[in-house]
DNA sequence: ATGAATCATTCACGAGCTGAATGATTTTCG
DNA sequence: CGAAAATCATTCAGCTCGTGAATGATTCAT
């Protein structure tokens, strides 16, 4: 008698969650390399989408926001700021803080990375059709459901 | 005149490109916690998959399967192998070779982590209700289309 | 039989991130 | 008021994960 379940060797492979994990490495990847192009990483994009948001945020709160360490958003910031994509300056009201503030430069930066990111996506959903908008709708739920940023699907 | 199109903050964040690398990352994270409580990494999960699945493979295509380099397979099976989950045996016919058998434990390993992405998957699609299925086959489709493994939702 | 190719392995290295100091400033409260 | 605690940005050492280039053993091609 065989105790151990007859295994499906697809067990892993077929949830959502080894899914969403393999298909998000593969497009982080994609993405990776178009803002590359423009001499950023993907992380300087999401800076760059949450100063934009939340203006006047302070670099403390902006890597809590992003869910990094304030020692990593020191550097993030010397290279965005070196792109002249951003300003630091001191916070007249509180002169620990640094007030952060999104050139032309960085909305112009900001505007390609968006791009980019839906010209990957338009690859991506090529193949589902009209099921494409339900897909999108759902993801952007699941998103919200998890406390990440999540506009609505244009 | 404005020349420059009047930006939309969530340009990026609304789009599926950066909304599946988010929530690909919350995912994997979670899945990692969960792994880690049997001592392993999602890697060594996706390894037990791949031969599970292509029994008698060779590192070199179990690592080209996987999209990393051969060399970090090494320390993988070694692992795997410590933890009496995988044996290396030389392939008598090409003694080069080693040919990788997922042992008895291995297969106890690899269910639990199969077990544990479900558990993860239901959380994420909880509050999705009926749609959650059209989610999982869009996915399962896009997966598919990537070249990613993505056995068909059971 | 010899030179080229293939396999597993080791090693040095880089990218990316963290947590613990540090110094400057501000807040709290005895 | 003034001293102690908290907060902010920054630096720094260290960890993890991954790569690519050597190495040695073996097999293949001619």
């Amino acid at each position: 008698m065989v105790v151990v379940t007859d295994m499906d060797p697809e067990a892993l492979a077929s949830t959502a969650t080894f899914q969403l994990g393999t298909v998000g490495a593969v497009v982080t990847e994609r993405f990776t390399r178009a803002v590359a192009a423009h001499d950023l990483k993907p992380k300087h994009a999401g800076v760059l989408q949450a100063l934009l948001l939340f203006p006047g945020i302070s670099q403390q709160e902006l890597a809590q926001s992003m869910g990094v360490a304030p020692s990593l958003m020191v550097g993030l910031l010397d290279h965005l700021e070196a792109a002249d994509a951003v300003r630091r300056e001191r916070d007249p009201g509180d002169r620990r803080r640094q007030v952060i503030e999104v050139t032309a430069e960085g909305r112009r930066l900001f505007a390609l990375c968006a791009e980019s990111a839906a010209a990957i996506e338009s690859e991506l959903l090529d193949g589902l059709g009209e099921r494409a908008g339900e897909f999108r709708l759902a993801l952007a739920e699941i998103a919200g459901n998890l406390g990440l940023p999540s506009g609505k699907p244009r």
